[in-house]
DNA sequence: AGTAAGGCGGGCA
DNA sequence: GTGCCCGCCTTAC
């Protein structure tokens, strides 16, 4: 699926801003509201790229199996900034993923 | 224009 | 739980 205006990336970067705090959704999910469900690999390039790491909570962004998957600054990293808002993790895993799972509304 | 590299997912052993 | 394999899409080179 082409995209006219946004690069897919900056369609990823959107929906990523759009997470709340305390909250986490998925890879999977992303490319879902892209309307390109099979992209998910795409989506975490995406991620990976991005720039703006601070601006971006990219670390709200887990695997739908719930492993925390991977982090530019390190997944030891990652983990730390969910435990803050409240997101708690066991070794590599998210616990009670889908009680705080964001799921994006069609766009 | 070909190709390889990814912050993935699902299936199956 | 652990692996391995295959399919998938976008980017960068």
């Amino acid at each position: 699926m082409p995209h006219t205006v946004l690069s897919f990336r900056e369609n990823v970067y959107a929906l990523c801003r759009r997470i709340p705090r305390g909250r986490v959704t998925t890879y999977q999910e992303i490319a879902r509201a892209l309307g390109n469900p099979a992209a998910v690999r795409a989506v975490g390039n995406a991620l990976h790229a991005n720039p703006t790491l601070v601006f971006m909570p990219c670390h709200r962004v887990v695997r739908s199996d719930g492993h925390l998957g991977g982090y530019a600054a390190g997944a030891a990293r990652k983990k730390e900034l969910l435990t803050d808002e409240g997101i708690r993790c066991r070794g590599d895993r998210v616990l009670g993923l889908s009680q705080f799972i964001y799921h994006f509304h069609r766009v």
